[in-house]
This record gives structure tokens, sequence and C-alpha cells, in this order.
DNA sequence: CATACGTGGTA
DNA sequence: TTACCAAGTAT
């Protein structure tokens, strides 16, 4: 490949068309680190609010490192993949630690720290400290994928180190952030899963545009089994205010606060599922008093059906012993905001804020 | 090397 | 509606 040929046009292309987003303008290595952090797995456009509202927040290390780590989970959430927001918090103390509050300019610091991978400790190295290194994420696979037009599965170890070499050859040593930068924004914009073809400005390097196999790169692994599960949720009142309980470590959505409730075992009812949970969970007998809603959400590979019931005390009210959480309570609604809830939870709140039939309930 | 970890957009 | 998957990392 025409290295300088190609690196050329793609930087030409890069200036001319890259996105405008908050962490280009400023670029500190704290700015940049965050932005790259909140990218993993998730598309630029659904980051650049929860960007915004970070920086507000957290404007640099140490009004992190000083955080809650309460309050980092709630401005996260809705962003998925918590575990980033927990190491981000404790790599920010760690940077006050043991790098005086100074980001750490050389790659082996950075990947050291905690939520920092071979992608992200190569992005922050060469975008915010103009290190000569490679940033592969699954843009830059699919386009050099395309470019090579490999015809192995570009995600195993393999591919990777063919797709690592050729980056590393083609990267220039005055701009290597914009050229990690360039192929990725190049894989979003033109390179795409659909790609763009016909607005390719590096066509003309293509292997696969050459010969025809486009639509067969990248090679894909085969992909996995979907889960459905039902579930039953129930949101118990009692004194104006409603039962939470934050989730345990090692869990999924670790330290994230959500409703009673749990998975509806063959030949249950929602209703019988949703006794037996509060039972099994916060030793509490409660009934179901009317159906809210039925939440459709997914995490990871399951797809779940969640029946979400308004419930009161069956019999004497009774204080919840807490099986399944580290911690719980009784909340007003109104504050149910201040709390980090997964989303299928999430959606079962904003329903019921909407729905007149339970207005009474959120009059604070 | 395989698997778990979230979520919403898109075709 | 379903399947795929996006600026990946940790175990």
């Amino acid at each position: 490949m025409d290295q300088t040929g190609f690196t050329r046009k793609l930087l030409q292309w890069y200036d001319a068309e890259h996105r405008d987003l908050p962490w280009r303008h400023e670029p500190s290595p704290y700015r940049v680190w965050v932005s790259e952090i909140m990218a993993q797995q998730t598309q630029m456009d659904r980051v650049v609010e929860y960007y915004k509202r970070w920086m507000d927040r957290f404007p640099d290390v140490r009004s992190l490192a000083e955080a809650h780590e309460e309050e980092v989970l709630n401005l996260w959430e809705g962003l998925g993949y918590y575990t980033r927001a927990r190491n981000l918090h404790r790599a920010a103390v760690l940077i006050e630690e043991h790098f005086k509050g100074e980001f750490p300019p050389d790659f082996a610091d950075i990947r050291s720290l905690p939520g920092v991978g071979d992608y992200t400790a190569g992005a922050v190295a060469s975008i915010a400290f103009g290190r000569n290194e490679p940033a592969v994420d699954a843009n830059v696979l699919r386009v050099f994928a395309r470019l090579l037009d490999m015809d192995l599965p570009v995600r195993d170890r393999a591919g990777r180190n063919m797709v690592e070499d050729a980056v590393r050859r083609l990267i220039p040593d005055d701009r290597p952030g914009d050229f990690n930068q360039a192929v990725m924004e190049f894989g979003a914009l033109i390179c795409r899963k659909n790609p763009r073809c016909e607005a390719c400005p590096v066509r003309e390097f293509c292997r696969a545009c050459e010969m025809g196999t486009v639509p067969l790169r990248p090679v894909l692994p085969a992909s996995k089994e979907v889960i459905r599960i039902d579930m039953a949720t129930g949101f118990l009142v009692h004194q104006g205010r409603v039962l939470i309980q934050k989730r345990k470590p090692g869990d999924v959505w670790p330290g994230l606060w959500e409703f009673p409730g749990g998975c509806i075992e063959p030949g249950e009812t929602p209703e019988q599922a949703l006794r037996r949970e509060y039972l099994e969970e916060v030793e509490l007998a409660v009934e179901p008093v009317e159906k809210i809603t039925v939440v459709r959400y997914s995490y990871t590979r399951y797809r779940v059906t969640m029946d979400c019931f308004l419930c009161r005390y069956d019999g004497e009210p009774a204080e919840p012993i807490f099986h399944e959480a580290v911690k719980g309570g009784f909340v007003k609604p109104a504050e149910l905001s201040d709390y980090a809830l997964p989303s299928g939870h999430r959606k079962l709140v904003d329903r019921m804020l909407a729905d007149m039939r339970f207005a009474h309930l959120f009059k604070s």
C-alpha cells in the first residue's frame, strides 16, 4: 500500500469532515481519557450529553477523585457497563496518589490504570500526548479488514495483529493522534457496517473494493445465543414512600438500585413470582394490587420482559430484611432521580410518572 | 481463548 | 419484531 498517499488522503478527509465533538476542543489528557472511556462500546453521538454533564460536575482529576461513588454512578446511569465509571473513579484517586495529580504521559503508565486496555492506552497516548501508538478499535478492525481484504476473522488474535502491524506502518510521527482518530472517524462515517463506498476518499487503496469482496468483509465470528427471560417486579408503596434496594458487588448492575423482584419460574404467574421474590429477597409479604406496565429491555445477551405491579403490604407492615442487597429502604418517589437505576427499572419509573393513574404517588 | 458486562440505534 | 452491534476491558 502507498503509505504516504493513503495517510495523506485520509488525514485530508479527516481535516475536512470530522465531527465537532466537545473533547476535541481543549484536548487535555483528562478530557481525552474520560471521552475514550465513555466511548467504549458506545456510539459517539450518545456519549456527547453524558460527557458535557460529566465535565460540568468533574472538570478535572481532582474533583473526580474527591467524589462519592454514588454520585459517579448516578451521572453514568443509562450509559451501561458501569464498571467503567467505577474504574474511572478509582483511577482518578490513583492518579492523585501515585502521579501527584498529574496525568501520566507514558503508554505503560496509562495502560496500568484500571479500565484502560490496549485500545484506550493507545488512544490517550497518541491523542493527548502525541505518542506514536496505534489505537485499534472495532472501526479500525473493520476498515483494515476491507483495505487489506482480510479473509481471516479480524477479531481473532491473528487478525488483530495483522491490523496493528498495518497501522504501525502507516501512522505518521507528526500526527499520530489525528491519524488514529481519522481511521475511526472514517469507519464511523464512511466505512460503516453498510459502507458508503461511493463517498470513500481512499477507495484507490481498498483491496476489497478492487476484488468486489466488500460485503464479505470483515469476517465476523458466529453470533451468540440470545436468552429470553420473564421477570416480575413490584413497586411497594407505604406511607408515601417506595421500597428500593442496592445491588450487591459481583451481581449484574453492582451498586445500582432497583425494586425487588425476579425471574418468573415455570408454572408461576407473575403475581406468584412477585410474592415469592419479596419473601425471599426482603422477607416481606406483599399483595400486587394493580399492574402498572410491562417493560421490555435487554442487557448483554438477555432479553427481558418485566411485568411491573403496584404492591401493598399483605397484612401488617414490617421492616424489610435484605438478603439480595447491600442495603435498601423506603424513599420518596420524587427522589428516585437521585439513585442510579438499571434501564428497565428507570423505564418503569418514567412510565409511572407519565401515567395519571399513579399521579397521587408522586405528589410530595 | 471464552465469557460477562448495558444500552439504544438501525435495518 | 428481531438481530446486530458500537472509539473494549477484566477475568
